[in-house]
DNA sequence: CGCTACGTTGAGAACAATCAACCCCGGTGG
DNA sequence: CCACCGGGGTTGATTGTTCTCAACGTAGCG
């Protein structure tokens, strides 16, 4: 695995992408008209302590590549993930990255014990997300026990996830590798009430590579071949259909 | 990837690969007096409480390779490490293995979103857990909302750590991963409050491997290469001493 | 004393990385 | 209008790190 110098992506080099600014939650969409409720910790709260959640967020809109925190800033807010795509990563100093996750409707991040982040996040696609001062939402939660509950487990998911992530780098190929990426984001796509068979693949290959230990070559000649043995196809607009669905679970698990 | 290697222990137990059973905890060590406390979940708790701890509690001991549970093993408990260490892996229908995680006196483990656990654990060394159905805890934990408030902190905690792991596993060669992975060790023993220089690596190669995503072979020859270039040094004991800390931290770092 | 697990080293193969060329597309400015 | 540019994607040739296969050494233990 050589060294990869990285040209693209560090904070703020290409369009003078600058941070995002939010504004308060739009008077005619509190929490308790949310779309992606049921997705997330604000699931288990009922309409009077949604009331309290509301006084607190706040909106941030995201476009395209735009970063919504680095690595190493303080953590002041946490984040809940309510449209578009959202690329989680780490860097090492020679510019080598690692996506540790992509994060859709529904998803949290943010969560840290130190005061700083630990890692990054950006806009995939044009995101939409709602922020809580941290401090204030860990207030909420002293009185809302359930609400920790609720965070507690789903940070026990996304930590079955991320081991579920370190077999793929560990120990699949770059086969495998591909195989089980189209698999998850169908699957996420289902959860989100998508039909998550023509699955949308709004990531780019480089994208892609940094989510899975490995180049653009090799992604794009996986995906290649892929297709050349016919267990999927390409569609308009960045989808991909699974043609054989059996072949890729098999595939991806490494049968 | 086979099997891994046992002593003999008692009739029971002949084949090595025996369950571990479990004893009511001692009646001369409560938890109050456990010595491990402060690292763990339970150092939040007050001597009260710990005493409605103790009355769920049960000790487990395992002998060098024995496993704790299984993969897809209904999850009934959850762990805490007290003494000795203890591998956590998720397998490949085809024997191969990642390690996601070594876990030390004051981990904790069992968590699960899930009604089965979502990976296997066994020990390492000989091994020591506190072992809490997990109902009764979550039981416990509904009366003590700063238990669960540490439990998450300690989960966010290894959700960095995981990250880190990715980080290490997608983009880093295999010296810069066999150093991360001594300086990790170094670390936890001195957050353990031991000294940390000639650290205690009682891990085989072969392990260290499914661990780092290398292979036995690899990690020997790297091994082999940081000794010949005085980066390390290895003592009796399976002791390595890291000799150019710093030249050591830049390497695992990527620099 | 011989077994087995563990570790080391060597030779060669293989998979993915690297380096490089090219295509397509959309946006932009001459 | 069209030439140019830059991002993204594909493909080819070659390199190189790591894997595989194999042999051998050592230590602990029955």
């Amino acid at each position: 695995m050589g060294k990869q110098a990285r040209t693209a992506f560090s904070a703020q080099d290409m369009n003078g992408l600058a941070k995002a600014v939010a504004r308060p939650m739009p008077a005619g969409s509190p929490c308790g008209a949310c779309p992606v409720r049921h997705l997330t910790v604000c699931a288990v709260l009922d309409p009077e302590e949604l009331l309290q959640l509301t006084a607190i967020v706040s909106n941030v809109e995201l476009s395209a590549g735009q970063p919504l925190f680095d690595e190493g800033e303080p953590a002041v807010h946490v984040f809940n993930v309510t449209a578009g795509a959202i690329r989680v990563y780490k860097l090492l100093p020679d510019g080598r990255r690692q996506i540790t996750g992509f994060l859709f409707a529904g998803d949290f991040l943010g969560l840290a014990v130190t005061d700083v982040y630990a890692y990054g996040a950006e806009a995939v696609i044009p995101a939409v997300l709602c922020r809580f001062p941290r401090r204030k939402l860990e207030g909420l939660m002293a009185r809302f026990p359930k609400m920790e509950s609720r965070l507690l487990g789903m940070a026990s998911n996304e930590l079955v996830i991320a081991q579920e992530q370190m077999l793929l780098l560990g120990r699949k190929n770059a086969k495998e590798k591909v195989v089980s990426f189209l698999l998850m984001l169908s699957r996420r796509e289902v959860q989100r009430g998508q039909p998550g068979d023509p699955v949308a693949v709004p990531i780019t290959r480089a994208d892609i590579g940094d989510y899975l230990g490995l180049t653009t070559e090799t992604v794009s000649r996986t995906f290649t071949r892929l297709k050349n043995s016919g267990l999927i196809s390409m569609q308009p607009g960045g989808r991909v259909r699974l043609v054989d669905r059996e072949a890729l679970n098999d595939l991806a698990e490494g049968f």
